[in-house]
DNA sequence: ATATAATATGACTGACGGGTCACATTGTAG
DNA sequence: CTACAATGTGACCCGTCAGTCATATTATAT
């Protein structure tokens, strides 16, 4: 979607611009953002981002893509999609969720405000197709779960999703807001304290809260 | 916080500013929702509009207040705040919630958006003491809970609060969805499907997802 | 009925910033 | 070195709309 002229960009330039959108994005929200604070921040003229792209709807729809693209490409080197148990999903993953999110906070932050809805309709689309991949392969999880017999086979899997789901990010928000009080590089004390707030997660999705 | 002349409105007109504001920024999010078009909507010249507020933000601001404070209105009338179990939290007031979400949707929307963090740093304050107060509650009722012995108390307070608060949410969220799709008049039958799934929810709550 | 205060109105202004464009600079081919 | 294409640049243009204000209307007081 953008022009020629930026794929045919040396890399440091195009991270360059992608991560200034990003920030400028994050920082004041799509109408706000200013197409030359852009500029300024990455290094080049404002005239130049409209030799890179026909307008502000689709930087900012590239750069949603662009940041999609980089945890893609991270995440596949990490956690290879194997067929696993939910409990397992976060837990197997947890460590290098936390790199993650401590090496990248501001991708982090952005893609979880995307994914939240906070761009209304311009995300839309983005979301909808999100969303399908997403549940995929949750409800893949969860089939998995169901035929050893480690999820309960009563419920509707569309309600075990929801409640998955809920759980799952209502977590690893809290987590990313953890991480941003971190100034500095975060002890192996804070990874355990975030291992264990893993486990007591699975926990509850696992046993519930009752007694 | 708006002038003394909007106080002195007769409340039609208030009420009819405010559900046209909200519809507004509701469509439109805050930066592109236009002045012009929410007095228009009211029936009242946009001049009129800063007879009673100073400005956008404001009045913007109020619009959730006053939201808020229709619900509170609402909410206190239908289900009295007793200490009540957590597991009775939801079921109690199932059809009451319903009832609300089908009769005011807009402004369902419009406050789950807000509380969502749709609206940015505008909201901040607003979220932060509603966030409070919430938690504060939510808590008794875990509290409550550990206390009766319906609910485990092998992990921390915070935790909990938060497998609650993300379950919860996101169930809520899916019947505001359904609701939308009820063109008219729901039906009896669409109302037990809700009673279904609030059951469901309470289960997951209770149980988790495990076997 | 008249004066005065309060409120209503919509044409107008000014700021802001997305997008353009004429010109400058750099890259490439012959 | 020259010509031509591709890319870089930032001053400028122009639509939009929040907020103002001079004027009209309505309410209140005497």
């Amino acid at each position: 979607m953008p022009k020629r002229t930026f794929h045919r960009l040396d890399d440091d330039k195009k991270e360059r611009i992608m991560r200034a959108a990003i920030e400028e994005f994050q920082a004041h929200g799509f109408e706000k953002a200013k197409i030359e604070t852009i500029a300024q921040n990455a290094g080049v003229a404002k005239g130049s981002i409209y030799q890179y792209f026909d307008d502000k709807r689709e930087l900012f729809l590239y750069a949603v893509t662009w940041g999609l693209e980089y945890f893609m490409k991270i995440i596949d080197r990490q956690t290879p999609l194997k067929d696993m148990d939910v409990y397992d999903y976060f837990l197997s993953s947890g460590r290098d969720r936390f790199e993650l999110i401590k090496n990248e906070p501001l991708l982090v932050a952005f893609s979880t405000d995307v994914a939240s809805g906070k761009y209304g309709t311009l995300t839309q689309e983005i979301n909808n197709e999100l969303g399908r991949v997403g549940e995929e392969y949750e409800l893949r999880l969860i089939a998995n779960g169901k035929k050893r017999g480690t999820i309960r086979d009563d419920l509707d899997d569309k309600v075990l999703l929801l409640f998955f789901q809920g759980v799952t990010e209502k977590f690893t928000m809290k987590i990313v807001e953890k991480v941003k009080d971190f100034k500095v590089e975060p002890t192996e004390e804070q990874f355990l304290e975030m291992e264990d707030f893993m486990k007591n997660m699975v926990s509850l999705l696992k046993q519930g809260m009752g007694r």
